[in-house]
DNA sequence: TAAAATTTTTTACGCGCGTAAATTTTTTAT
DNA sequence: ATAAAAAATTTACGCGCGTAAAAAATTTTA
């Protein structure tokens, strides 16, 4: 019989034979009970399906199971795919995930931080906004909630901090595109909010310097999240006043390099390392659509994977600690030379 | 003082000066105390910040004000668009929306209507893989949870669909295309997982016979949700062999015609409806990257917004009338045509 | 100003489970 | 076999809030 009538965890631990607090202690942990009970209790639960109402445990416990995972835009298939990686993750630990999208806005993440306090979550994988980020908002979250950043660095907030070595990244296509042709142009906005871009810009001065090139930029305006059109618009304005210094153009990310390929294509302009082509293009992220773009993108690759795993495991070595950590760590990751056609 | 060591709605109470029944009251409909007491509670919730404990009140209603959003892959950037809408108008009603992916596995979308049916939500939005669900266990759950389906339909499963008008979408590409050049070719996969691709390759079917044209089909291999990659690999198979009837491609959906254009972009074929071009592409979605696209995509558009609306719409009607309708009502929208540069 | 209607308070109980302490039972080691 | 260790049980309390019913206070209406 297919019962699953059962209102709580006395009518269940009558069914079953044994003691409630012991039912209880199962579900705390399955190991922490005799394998005879534990079968017991499982066969049990195969034959009425019940379930420990949620609210009720999480009210009495100290520390729920619940993680938060907050991004700044889910409509980047980049955050998306970390974010999946993150998921997958911490279920893998026995807890459950909440994930919230910024969706760009310095007021939705404020109210995500409020929300995600009163879910009392064991901790949170926070990638912040970044310029756009309430500072002292977050910072008086992270006193609240044991809190890992990654993706996007506010220096002194959070207890640990994972990311992406930016300098790797730069240093790895500036040094095949300057090799391998003439000096690279970087592409980026004039004003962009992600720190990680600045930290980009500075790794391109200094690797030009490191070369003895002489560094050229071109920045284009725009806010907001939508990249790929501000990388258009920029890009055609630039292309039609054919302003570029040099036949190489290095992007900030791959998401203005997105659109400023559609530029390209959309002039005419022969983009590829081949003998007639015009211009070559390269960028950073490794964007799961760059292998997609006319032509594919050259580029340097997150290690998604590291990244998220990374994050994680910091993030319940912490919870393990209490919260905090003696000095705020900062993992960074090296990038990996994607070769496409692009440049 | 910004005193917020106030533990629970009794000591909260105490401060205000009011009974704690009536600050529950003021909890659950601010409008439903006198306004010198709503004023009252409201200063010292400003001076105090205390938040009643989520946990306690859901254990105690019978409805929680959680809403339930399942998408079926949130690394397309289609489903993070439209969770966007979706988790925007939820909040208008003033419920918390919860947003999950089932990243493309039957598994994983089991357990998160598993987790979901936990959280006790008062309803569900729910997109579901499509063929790859199992369909007794989300019929199970929509039984006990009052859930409206949107984007992808199963026949008889939810209160209500809300989702487009596969018809709309495609005698509007297919009548524009074979207007202005040649016949369409409609490239597909040829086991979608998807029952939209199913109506929309019927739909070709219909409106080719309609317009006494002879329909041609391409449908090419693959699983999964690649369908970028699913769609160059099978284009690049295609075009090497010379195979098209027509030089014209109508694609399923805008990712396969991502993939295809990038092919096409590497087979050096040139794509327009230019009088230079060899093939004219078009497409269904307007998924946010196919203005990006070399060339932009010609496509048909969801109305997002609308799809969005009346999904929480519905869903809140549902709620209100208890969670039965008394016939399952279909709601399809119209697409509009996208007219870019690729036909 | 009194009566009627509304709001608030008081009182009291319950939700489903965590958890601590003391006791009993079962398992493991000697 | 007996002692020691481990696990399970019993007992009992608390978490923070919803909510119902009755009484009291306030506001509105006549």
């Amino acid at each position: 019989m297919d019962v699953d009538d059962i209102k709580n965890m006395d009518e269940f631990a009558s069914i079953v034979g044994i003691s409630r607090p012991t039912i209880s202690k199962y579900f705390n942990d399955a190991d922490s009970v005799r394998p005879t009970t534990r079968l017991k209790i499982e066969e049990a639960l195969k034959k009425y399906k019940y379930r420990p109402n949620i609210y009720a445990i999480n009210q009495n416990r100290k520390l729920t199971k619940n993680i938060g995972i907050i991004v700044p835009y889910l409509a980047d298939p980049f955050f998306a795919e970390i974010a999946r990686f993150l998921e997958r993750r911490v279920l893998d630990f026995g807890f459950m995930p909440s994930l919230f999208s910024a969706h760009g806005d310095t007021e939705i993440e404020k109210t995500i931080l409020d929300t995600l306090r009163s879910l009392r979550p064991a901790g949170v994988l926070l990638a912040p906004l970044g310029r756009a980020s309430d500072k002292r908002h977050i910072e008086e979250f992270c006193r609240d909630v044991p809190t890992i950043l990654f993706d996007s660095n506010i220096e002194g907030i959070g207890e640990a901090f994972i990311g992406s070595d930016n300098f790797s990244f730069v240093s790895q296509t500036v040094e095949y595109l300057s090799r391998t042709g003439s000096t690279p142009t970087f592409f980026e906005m004039s004003d962009p909010a992600n720190p990680n871009a600045n930290k980009r810009r500075n790794a391109y001065l200094a690797m030009m310097k490191q070369l003895e090139l002489e560094p050229h930029m071109v920045q284009i305006k725009g806010s907001g999240w939508e990249f790929e059109e501000i990388g258009r618009a920029g890009a055609l304005k630039i292309l039609k006043q054919d302003a570029l210094p040099t036949d190489t153009i290095l992007c900030s990310n791959d998401r203005l390099a997105i659109g400023l390929l559609s530029a390209c294509y959309e002039l005419g302009i022969r983009v590829g390392r081949e003998k007639d082509s015009e211009l070559r293009v390269a960028s950073h992220d490794d964007h799961p659509y760059s292998k997609f773009t006319c032509p594919s993108l050259t580029t340097a690759a997150h290690d998604y994977e590291a990244v998220a795993s990374q994050s994680v495991d910091t993030l319940f070595k912490l919870i393990e600690e209490g919260g905090r950590f003696n000095n705020r760590e900062e993992k960074l990751f090296a990038a990996r030379l994607i070769m496409r056609d692009s440049a």
